[in-house]
DNA sequence: CCGGATCCTGATGGATACTG
DNA sequence: CAGTATCCATCAGGATCCGG
């Protein structure tokens, strides 16, 4: 993900920006609350992402600093992905997003149309 | 933006589609900082928003009830945009997010490379 | 078993000009 | 003043195949 620090009218926009992406919420979400995963054990929780996707994701959290990933020289390869200490920060919004939306669904969404 | 229920993984991921456009974020910030805003007062804000963008951001912001769109039947036309109660308790989270990304900005940003 | 490389598409956002 | 209309650029996300 290019990022362009002229794009964000403010910090809030950078912490889009980062919890952003298609699956990096339930990816952060996951690891926070289950602890350090393996590449396959975080796949078998998402079930329609592509492993391309979970690679895509995972580097763009890693390189955010939010995702730590240890690689082990074992054969057969073993791969295990963390939150970081700055990724464990998140939790708390991510828990309001969690809540608000809940509450938002009951009060609102069952009156509209969702296609 | 069309939303399908099973798109969502789970109610953070609604959250997300409701704040996740371009300009909504700082539209819900300034309703919610300032208050009422007529059309033109909102654009003068957001300096690089397209009068386009402006209608479409906050057609689906109206649309998930969390702006209110007040017109006034008269000469000059005049629309005054206000955030709604369901607006006002985002709030939060906007905030929460903000001094997330201020505190991310101060450890990690200047450390790595930002195009 | 993990995930890189390549190619492709549709949703999203933007520029510009015009209107009730 | 408060938008529409039209056209166009971009890119996140996905399919598929390949490699260490």
């Amino acid at each position: 993900m290019k990022r362009n620090i002229d794009d964000f009218n403010c910090e809030k926009e950078l912490t889009l920006s980062i919890i952003g992406g298609k699956w990096k919420m339930i990816i952060i979400w996951y690891l926070g609350k289950e602890g350090t995963k393996r590449f396959s054990e975080l796949k078998a929780l998402l079930p329609n992402i592509t492993p391309k996707m979970m690679t895509n994701q995972l580097r763009e959290l890693e390189a955010d600093q939010i995702v730590h990933r240890e690689v082990y020289a074992v054969v057969p390869p073993k791969v295990e992905y963390s939150l970081t200490e700055n990724g464990v920060t998140l939790m708390p919004i991510l828990e309001s997003m969690y809540s608000w939306g809940k509450n938002y669904m009951d009060t609102v969404v069952d009156e509209e149309e969702i296609i």
